[in-house]
DNA sequence: CTCTACCCCTGTCTGC
DNA sequence: TGCAGACAGGGGTAGA
């Protein structure tokens, strides 16, 4: 499941491949993914430059003069740089073949991803323009937190994986975050302190920065790799650990749900 | 506005 | 060992 460092990895591992290229050409081999995509894409992409890869939230934006192709990897989609030698597997559903002969390979087994087409500016887009602040910029803050879960009665987790609160907040980074300040997820949010959100600001930044890095290890081998170490070169201190000891207390770690996705915590470290 | 339930899909795990 | 069924999971969306 890709998460928000390893989106960030992977903006960072394609971009120099694919910066100032020609799109050469556009294969869609399956375009049911969360929406259709675009059935023109071939044709409008054609001969078009790529400008800039960046990122918003969870999104990868490839932008163009013509518009910004908008891709999100779902929970168990990839974007590769592959040579036009290598043959396409079962889920390889897009192609994107630059002037430089290197293939842009957009993989989505699960199909909970997105690869959307847009000619206005992206950020006004209807995925983009509601989305809260990035986790890693400074207007994400205690005070602005605090601020945010006055009237929210929902659990503190469910809360900061709100996109319209923060983006790029998992269920994974969510447990570990509230983990490392020491916060039960149940709690309502609004009953969170801003001194314990000071806390959980600086875990999110801390883990993700973390996160980030260790992703960052694997980009010199970018075009060879075969999927994305990302959080898994981490060292998880609850998530999938149910009924295992906590490392601080020694006490079972307690699997809940909270808002649809199952939520790991220490009961006695976190309250 | 806030919150919950549901849905999309398939690889992996569990139980028989 | 094989098969069926349960489950996970991001995040948009409908409806309460």
């Amino acid at each position: 499941m890709p998460e928000l460092p390893e989106v960030e990895t992977t903006v960072r591992g394609i971009r120099s491949f694919i910066e100032n290229q020609i799109i050469e050409k556009v294969t869609v081999r399956h375009s049911k993914l969360r929406w259709p995509i675009e059935k023109n894409i071939q044709m409008i992409l054609k001969n078009t430059v790529i400008s800039s890869v960046t990122r918003r939230a969870k999104y990868i934006l490839i932008n163009t003069k013509k518009g910004t192709i908008i891709i999100h990897l779902g929970m168990s989609g990839s974007l590769r740089i592959v040579d036009s030698n290598t043959v396409a597997e079962k889920h390889d559903y897009v192609d994107i073949e630059f002037s430089n002969q290197f293939i842009l390979r957009f993989r989505d087994p699960r199909r909970f991803g997105a690869f959307l087409w847009t000619d206005k500016p992206v950020m006004n887009h209807s995925l983009l323009i509601h989305l809260g602040p990035e986790p890693l910029n400074k207007q994400f803050n205690a005070e602005y937190l605090t601020k945010q879960a006055e009237s929210r009665n929902v659990a503190v987790k469910v809360f900061i994986m709100d996109s319209k609160v923060v983006v790029g907040i998992g269920n994974i980074y969510a447990a570990e975050a509230l983990f490392i300040a020491g916060i039960n997820p149940k709690r309502p949010a609004k009953n969170v302190s801003k001194k314990e959100y000071a806390k959980l600001v600086v875990a999110i930044k801390m883990i993700l920065r973390k996160a980030i890095k260790k992703g960052g290890t694997t980009l010199k081998d970018f075009v060879n790799s075969q999927g994305n170490p990302g959080y898994f070169a981490l060292h998880l201190k609850v998530y999938g650990k149910s009924g295992k000891p906590c490392e601080n207390c020694n006490k079972k770690l307690e699997l809940i749900s909270l808002g649809q996705r199952s939520t790991v915590y220490c009961p006695q470290c976190q309250k």
